[in-house]
DNA sequence: CCAAATCTTGACCGTATGGTCAAGACTATG
DNA sequence: CATAGTCTTGACCATACGGTCAAGATTTGG
C-alpha cells in the first residue's frame, strides 16, 4: 500500500525517498529534457535501483510531472507578490530582482521549465493557458493602471512581463554561453547582470 | 562515392536529398532536442526511408552537427553587422529588430540552438568560447566606445548583449508560453514586441 | 542503348530503455 | 521476538532506436 501520490500518510522512509528521488530526477530531467533523460540515469544519481524508482512513482511520467507541478507554485510565487503601491517603479524592480535571484538560485526549475516549454508546453499547456494567463492578465491590469495613472512612463503590460521572464531567466537557462562570453570576468555575472537589469528597467519605467 | 560532406561536387540528386533531409531535421530537432529526436521522425518527416537517410548522412550526430555548424553563421550575422556610426542608439535598435525578425522567421533555428545551450551546449561548446566570445568582445569593446565617449548612456556592454539576445530569442524559444499568456491578442505580436523593445532599449541607451 | 555509377530499401542486428515480477531483506509494532 | 507490512533488487520482457547490408531500382554518361 505505499504509491502514495501526495504528501499524507507517508512513511520516513517514503518522505525521505520521495525526495531523493525528486531532487535527483531534477538534475537529470533540467540536464538532458525529459526524452533525453533515462530512468537508470536518475536511479544512478539518487543512488538507487530501478525498480525501487518505480517503486515510489509509477512511471518516468509521473515524475517529471511532479517536478513540474511543484515547480509552478515557485514560479508564480515572486509575480502573485507584487502588488499595488505609491513607487511602482520599485515595485517592478524588485520583481526583477526576485527572478534573477530565483535564475541564480534555482537554475535547475529555470531549465526544466525551459525544456518542457521549448518542447511545446506537452505536460503543462493547461496551466500555460489558465493559471498563468490568468495571473499575467491581473498584474498585467495593475501595470496599465500604473500606466494610465502616468506613476510609470507608458509600456506594453505583456512585454514588459516577457521582457522580465526572458533576461532573467538567461542567466540560468543560458548560463554555458554566458560563461562562455564572458570568459574570465564570470564570477561576479550575478552581480553585474542585477545592476544592469535594474538600470534597464528603471530607464524604461522612470516617467 | 557519395557521402560528400560539403557542398562540392554533388550530383543533383544529392543537393536535392541533403537539403530536404536538412529541413526535415530542422523541424524534428528543433522540436524534440537531440536525444528526443529519432532518424525514423526525420525519415517520416523527408517522406524518405531509414536507410536513405543514412545514405547521405554517417550518423543522427552529422545531421545535427551540420544543422549547428550552418545555423552559427546565421546566427552571428546581424552582430557582425554592428559597426561604428554617428547614431549609435538607432544601430544598436536595427540589431535588435534584425534579431527579432530572426524570431519571427527563423524560429526553428533558434530552437535547436536553445535546445543545444539548455543541455550544455556538449556539440558547439568550443564555437561558444572561440568565435562567439572573441565576436562578442569585439562588440562590447565598440559599445564601450560609445560610452566613453558620452554617445550612448552608460551600459555593461556585455549584458546589453544578453538583454537583447534574451528578449528578442524570447519570442522564438517561447512561443507557446507567449501565445498561451497573450490569449486572443496574439496575432500581432510580433510588431507589439518589436515597438515594446524599441521603447526599451532606445530608453536605456539615450544619453 | 548499355554499362557503370548512383540511389533506394526491406530485413536484420545489437543495444538501450521503460517497466514488471517474484523472492528476499528490512522495519515497525504488538 | 514474532509477524505483518514495507522496502529492495536481480532477472527478465517487449519495444524502440541507431546503424548495417546486400540486393535491386534508377540515373548518368558515352
Amino acid at each position: 500500500m505505499a504509491r502514495a501520490a501526495g504528501t499524507k500518510g507517508k512513511t520516513r522512509i517514503q518522505q525521505e525517498k520521495t525526495d531523493l528521488i525528486l531532487d535527483a530526477a531534477l538534475n537529470v530531467f533540467s540536464k538532458f529534457g525529459f526524452r533525453g533523460s533515462t530512468i537508470d540515469q536518475i536511479a544512478l544519481e539518487a543512488g538507487l535501483s530501478k525498480p525501487n524508482i518505480l517503486y515510489y512513482f509509477d512511471s518516468k511520467e509521473t515524475i517529471h510531472a511532479m517536478l513540474l507541478s511543484r515547480l509552478l507554485e515557485k514560479w508564480l510565487e515572486p509575480l502573485e507578490r507584487m502588488q499595488d503601491s505609491n513607487d511602482p517603479v520599485a515595485e517592478i524592480c524588485v520583481y526583477v530582482t526576485r527572478k534573477l535571484e530565483m535564475a541564480r538560485d534555482y537554475p535547475r526549475e529555470s531549465r526544466l521549465f525551459a525544456n518542457e516549454i521549448l518542447q511545446g508546453a506537452p505536460h503543462i499547456i493547461n496551466e500555460l493557458s489558465g493559471p498563468l494567463h490568468d495571473l499575467t492578465q491581473l498584474k498585467a491590469d495593475l501595470i496599465q493602471s500604473w500606466v494610465s495613472a502616468g506613476k510609470i512612463a507608458p509600456v506594453n503590460p505583456h512585454h514588459l512581463i516577457f521582457s522580465i521572464w526572458s533576461t532573467t531567466q538567461h542567466y540560468a537557462d543560458f548560463d554555458v554561453q554566458v560563461k562562455a562570453v564572458l570568459g574570465t570576468h564570470t564570477y561576479n555575472r550575478f552581480e553585474t547582470a542585477a545592476r544592469h537589469l535594474n538600470k534597464m528597467f528603471r530607464a524604461l519605467l522612470t516617467p
